[in-house]
DNA sequence: CCTACCGATCGGTAGG
DNA sequence: CCTACCGATCGGTAGG
């Protein structure tokens, strides 16, 4: 019925295996979305890649560490699809707009929806919080950097850090409402989001 | 050790026992604030109230409901706070800045903060979810109509119902990064809303 | 990675 | 509201 594996290395990066755990990641990373992390069994994301309920703790230790990882290489991967969509865009209010439009495409496109996850950051321990809050920071760099120069060329009233955190929030909280069939599309929430920011603009 | 007290009637109005019932529901509410709804044990709640394991259930059906009624009474609290907050101010600018002083006031002060727990409206079933929903839809009538009176006056770009979301969500995430010591007030925190909703103004 | 399994915990209930 | 309890589930492990 299933094909059979051999025991290979545990948390090894063995080719073979790397692909295995990525799987686990991604599945485990959109159930810890959608249900939560404590509402998610390690039972659940064994079934929804095709193992036996104890295999996921051949690639990590823990549960817990299955919700780190998940956030930490989803952040990194949206960190990757924010640089490559900015690259190359000199005009700072361009260049918000490419971020804002990459982040909610990340969110509500359901590819990349591990700033989400920044939520369960209380199921982790002292530790792991602190990783993944170096990793947050991180993402939030090239945001900062374009507030920055926004206010510096007059288009922004101010670049302090609570704008940033404010248009985070802003766009973090979209998944609870915004509906793909709602006959808004992502570049007229965009928008949207523009105007508020900048002011005026039609 | 502990006081006898006589078996009641369940779910009622009995008003010794109505107390009790607010007591859990906003201990409930705190506890899931806090931990989640999923990590948050009706042993938790049933501890921190001084009542043994099985007495929730006394009072509710099951811990879901517990997580609706805290859901619905606390939105009703806060929405009754809002209201009382902008009864009689007219200018719509100073209408929408109570609004945000309000609901941060509620959510960072811990004085109210069942807004929150809309994160956990994925534990609810549709009926109840359905309730909620309504629930919610009155909360945020005040803001509406507060956003449209500020487009009529043109000083605002656009009221569509977007804007208000966009601007609930900036505020509920606060909690997530808002600290109180952090040498920034909760009016100067709503100063920075109003400056990014409206405009320059300082 | 599977088999087989365990200890702990959890939501909930019967009966007073 | 307490006592006493149960069935189910869950994270995790030993051993191959």
């Amino acid at each position: 019925m299933r094909r059979g594996r051999k025991p290979g290395s545990p948390n090894s990066n063995t080719p073979g295996d790397a692909s295995r755990r990525e799987e686990l990641l991604r599945t485990a990373a959109r159930l810890f979305v959608d249900k939560g992390f404590e509402a998610t069994t390690t039972r659940d994301i064994a079934d929804a890649v095709g193992m036996r309920s104890g295999s996921p703790f051949y690639h990590f230790r823990s549960k817990q560490d299955l919700l780190k990882a998940a956030m930490a290489e989803g952040l990194e991967t949206g960190y990757r699809s924010l640089l490559a969509a900015i690259e190359g865009i000199d005009d700072p209010a361009l260049r918000l707009r490419v971020l804002i439009r990459t982040h909610l495409g990340n969110l509500l496109e359901g590819e990349c929806e591990a700033p989400l996850l920044l939520f369960e950051s209380r199921s982790l321990d002292a530790a792991a919080r602190a990783e993944i809050a170096a990793i947050t920071d991180r993402y939030q760099k090239p945001w900062q950097e374009t507030l920055d120069a926004l206010a510096a060329a007059g288009q922004l009233n101010s670049a302090q850090p609570p704008v940033r955190l404010l248009l985070f929030g802003m766009l973090n909280w979209t998944p609870q409402w915004y509906r793909a069939d709602g006959g808004q599309s992502l570049d007229q929430l965009t928008d949207c989001v523009m105007a508020l920011l900048l002011g005026a603009r039609g």
